[in-house]
RNA sequence: GCUGAUGUAGCUCAGUCGGUAGAGCACUUCCUUGGUAAGGAAGAGGUCAUCGGUUCAAGUCCGAUCAUCAGCUCCA
């Protein structure tokens, strides 16, 4: 009796750093973060117990690990913005009586609530619902979790509430849970599993981003809803922040700076989705090319050259062809005078042409691993909403190598490719990069060929190269292609955005379905398998991204003018001109600007046009025979002498740092 | 493809109540010949995305199409 009485009375309380303090029995996180500090229970606005997040004033019974949560974590910000989330919609909810709530989550960026209301959200009601969010925040309502039996819940949505949506989570989504939660928040009640802040005045600063549409729980075949997104912060401070990133971005976009530095084009004439090159562009694309070309000629990989258009047979017997039929372009159809019927399909791969150049004679397993590559350009149908700049279109190019090896060649080979992705990623500037395996979905079979036994030795033969790579890696189940798993490179931006890149994947389908084989040492037919790997994934796309990335600041060796010349005035022209002959024949990518400006105007536009190397040349030079330097963005270098100059930059090019 | 927004000079953007288009930058020419992020002047540049409708009259109002953007869905 006393024992427990003893046990109700106080609990012992271990902090992260591992210290353990003594609290009476019932105390909250909150008690707990007041005593270690008055700011941390300022910012406090959840805590975990023993790893579970809970909400800050829940009584905490027994002997635990508790840590408090703010929002310099990511689950910090995940409960602060799902509680802004609910926030959202009772401001909406007393602005627009009758809207209806769908899902209203978290995510990486901020939150969003699916809305069903008779009212046409625009742009003008973000800014009045932004104001009655601070106003409710102002009005310091706690927010109360309530748990009840899911039929009461039911009966609460049906009746108080009035609200199907929830209705249709309960008795759906959560038909085998006996016991769920409600939070309330004055007039607003939310059905949600929470934690949640404890009170709407943490929240600060609100900024509703924009309007789209969604379709209830993600079914085309259900109604349309109106999703608002938004993000919020404790303080303006941070929301400014986040703007400034927002602007950020912004200046970066790859389809903007496009523009600007002439390195390509889109024009409805062409097509939609159809990326054209232009000079300046084209040359960071090509010397991205030459690169690749001389590290793969390293590493024993044969270049190939196939047609843009494959008989529609090759496809049928790949599997693209039934499998991805609708973000196709149609096939091409020809008809001769005998009525015989020919159909072509512009390649949405390169494969299937690679395949058949491998069985185009007998292979030896002497022979193998065969290591064919080509810059590859494919056309696929993206749905029209999808294109975006040169990171989705519809014509692009791979750089796609496809490596046939004995199934004892495999991990070893993987191991290989995963290097030179490395390689890639490392020389282009990329530091973070994140692996994932990309694993099947067993629970959805049908999506995938192949048998489960060659699914599960493809899978092991993908860990087993990544582990002996010693990368570290996550799972990404049912991120598989549909013949085999990948491991896909995801690279982290200057301004930490991510983007999907490279992809190194383990194929024993397609060998199987083009009958590949090679002779044995024992002299009979073995199947080879397939690896199928990417590290640029498609040129396009990875300029897009590195354009993002650098933000149009190319390093030297890809930069499209590479130095321009400035002569100061026109008496010192001659020698300008000499000095870019110089450049010129040194294969330096060099222009000149002998327009009748001053030097502080070719300076700038030189500097605006992210030109790496500006080469003024001026009586000062003209006399000693050297040029200035000023470096894009460092200002100016110092002097240097022509073939000083020359030979410092060949170096920087030829190491391409 | 779906929902919403947008489309005016090479670029960024004005354009009121429906009355035949305007700025800055860039471009061309001339003046200026200079020292590390904008020297001056003049000129040229437009079937207002396309097609159709309403109207005496459409950049402006209505409809369709195309394209772009933000999301949704998809991504071999």
């Amino acid at each position: 009796m006393s024992d427990i009485q003893e046990q109700k009375a106080s609990i012992a309380i271990t902090l992260p750093d591992g210290t353990v303090r003594t609290f009476a029995s019932g105390s909250s996180g909150f008690d707990i973060a007041l005593s270690i500090g008055k700011r941390l229970a300022e910012d406090a606005l959840a805590v975990t117990v023993n790893g579970k997040a809970s909400d800050l004033y829940a009584p905490i019974e027994h002997d635990s690990a508790v840590e408090i949560v703010t929002f310099d974590t990511p689950l910090g910000r995940d409960i602060f913005w799902h509680s802004a989330s609910h926030l959202m919609a009772q401001a909406i909810e007393e602005l627009f009586p009758g809207s209806r709530f769908g899902t209203g989550p978290a995510t990486e960026q901020g939150f969003y609530y699916d809305i069903a209301s008779e009212h046409r959200f625009r742009e003008e009601d973000l800014r009045a619902i932004e104001k009655r969010m601070l106003e409710i925040g102002k009005r310091n309502i706690l927010l109360q979790r309530e748990e009840m039996s899911r039929e009461k819940a039911v009966e609460y949505f049906s009746g108080v509430r009035n609200d199907p949506y929830k209705v249709e989570i309960l008795e759906d989504t959560l038909k085998n849970v006996d016991t769920v939660s409600l939070y309330h928040q004055g007039e607003f009640t939310d059905l949600c599993s929470g934690p949640h802040l404890p009170s709407t005045s943490k929240i600060r600063a609100v900024l509703l981003t924009n309007i789209s549409s969604s379709y209830w729980r993600g079914d085309s075949s259900r109604e349309s809803m109106q999703r608002i997104y938004g993000i919020a912060f404790p303080s303006e401070k941070l929301l400014r922040e986040h703007v400034a990133r927002l602007e950020e971005a912004k200046r970066r976009d790859h389809r903007k700076l496009g523009t600007e530095l002439e390195l390509f084009m889109l024009s409805p004439e062409i097509g939609s989705g159809l990326p054209v090159w232009l000079p300046k562009g084209a040359i960071i694309r090509s010397e991205l090319e030459s690169f690749l070309k001389e590290e793969q000629r390293k590493r024993g990989y044969m270049p190939v050259y196939t047609p843009h258009i494959g008989n529609i047979g090759l496809y049928r017997r790949s599997g693209h062809y039934p499998y991805y039929s609708e973000s196709q372009f149609p096939p091409l159809t020809y008809h001769d005078e005998d009525g015989h019927q020919e159909q072509y399909l512009l390649k949405p791969m390169n494969c299937p042409h690679h395949h058949l150049i491998y069985s185009s004679k007998l292979r030896s397993y002497r022979d193998l691993p065969i290591r064919l590559t080509e810059f590859g350009t494919v056309y696929r149908h993206e749905q029209s909403g999808e294109l975006n700049g040169l990171v989705r279109a519809r014509g692009f190019t791979q750089d796609d190598s496809h490596i046939y090896c004995r199934p004892d060649q495999l991990v070893a080979e993987i191991c290989n490719a995963i290097d030179l992705t490395q390689f890639v990623f490392s020389t282009l500037g990329f530091s973070e990069v994140q692996t994932r395996l990309s694993m099947h979905d067993p629970a959805n079979q049908e999506k995938y060929g192949g048998t489960a036994e060659v699914w599960k030795q493809a899978e092991k033969d993908v860990r087993e190269a990544a582990d002996r790579m010693g990368i570290e890696y996550f799972i990404g189940i049912g991120e598989a292609s549909f013949y085999g798993p990948k491991i896909d490179f995801i690279v982290r931006d200057a301004i930490g955005r991510k983007w999907q890149l490279g992809t190194v994947q383990v194929d024993y389908v397609m060998p199987e379905r083009f009958d590949l084989s090679y002779i044995g040492s024992d002299g009979q037919k073995h199947r080879p398998v397939v690896i199928h790997r990417a590290p640029f994934g498609s040129m396009e796309r990875f300029i897009g991204v590195l354009i993002e990335h650098t933000a149009g600041n190319f390093p030297l060796w890809l930069a499209p003018v590479q130095a321009i010349v400035l002569p100061i005035a026109e008496e010192v022209q001659d020698y300008a001109k000499s000095v870019h002959a110089a450049l010129l024949a040194a294969g330096i990518r060099a222009e000149i600007d002998t327009r009748s400006e001053k030097i502080g105007k070719k300076i700038r536009e030189a500097e605006i046009g992210k030109i790496p190397c500006m080469i003024i040349a001026g009586q000062k030079e003209r006399e000693s025979g050297e040029v200035s330097l000023r470096r894009h963005r460092q200002g100016d270098m110092g002097s240097f002498t022509v073939s000083g100059l020359v030979e410092m930059l060949r170096k920087e090019i030829t190491e391409r740092t």
